[in-house]
DNA sequence: GCATTAACAGCCG
DNA sequence: CGGCTGTTAATGC
């Protein structure tokens, strides 16, 4: 159990309900640490919570038939994910690593199901993020064949600065370029060059541990 | 060949 | 110091 004020912290989602739903909401969530290089589940597992990113950095990511792993999505503070899961009360089709100590809010079951039959604000916000979700995975497709470096790197960048997702972010974010590496599945020094590039253009600055976007549009749409 | 892994020195917190 | 970065050398597909 969180207190409401630590959910409105932590889920932006949270600031459209209303008392009530807030005070059903916050009984049901537990928050959970997730160390660097740990599962948070395997694809198969059944996990029935919803879950919500604290801090850290974790990837969404499957395995294919011939063993190649493919990163679906990165996941920093703020992303909410594993509603498909829930919602239909199957296994994980994906594994869920963190890339660094990062801390994730579950939330039950039962209270996402109870918020699904009452808030509206909820609703309208899982449909946004369902919607926005497939824009990204549509943009997967194409993103496997341009095998270019930067636009690879680009990509997993404008993942997780996406204004839909994560309303609240701003343009800075603490990660690594081994973190981002394993996010767009490049190796450390590929990554180094590619956000090198990038910075030329102007698209972000890299720093020490960290990057911050200058052009969000122009690496959403780079290599395009 | 190309890309990834390994290895290492510099550097910054 | 420890972790991150930038570079070079070795290794694997």
């Amino acid at each position: 159990m969180i207190s409401a004020e630590r959910l409105r912290q932590i889920a932006f989602w949270a600031h459209g309900l209303n008392e009530t739903e807030i005070e059903q909401t916050r009984r049901g969530i537990v928050e959970k640490d997730v160390a660097k290089g740990a599962y948070l589940c395997h694809r198969g597992d059944r996990l029935d919570f919803w879950t919500g990113m604290i801090g850290g950095v974790m990837k969404m990511a499957t395995v294919s038939k011939s063993g190649k792993s493919a990163t679906l999505a990165g996941l920093r503070a703020g992303s909410w994910f594993g509603e498909g899961s829930v919602l239909k009360s199957e296994p994980r089709r994906y594994d869920l690593i963190a890339l660094r100590d990062s801390r994730v809010a579950l939330m039950e079951r039962a209270t996402f199901f109870w918020l699904y039959d009452n808030s509206v604000a909820f609703n309208r916000f899982l449909i946004r993020q369902f919607n926005e979700r497939i824009s990204q995975f549509i943009g997967l497709v194409e993103y496997d064949r341009t095998l270019d470096a930067p636009s690879r790197v680009a990509r997993s960048i404008a993942w997780l600065f996406n204004p839909v997702l994560y309303p609240t972010a701003d343009t800075h974010l603490e990660i690594t370029q081994e973190e981002l590496g394993q996010l767009a599945g490049l190796s450390r020094q590929h990554t180094n060059e590619a956000l090198k590039l990038l910075e030329t253009r102007g698209l972000l600055g890299v720093e020490r541990g960290g990057i911050t976007v200058r052009s969000l549009a122009g690496l959403a749409n780079y290599g395009e």
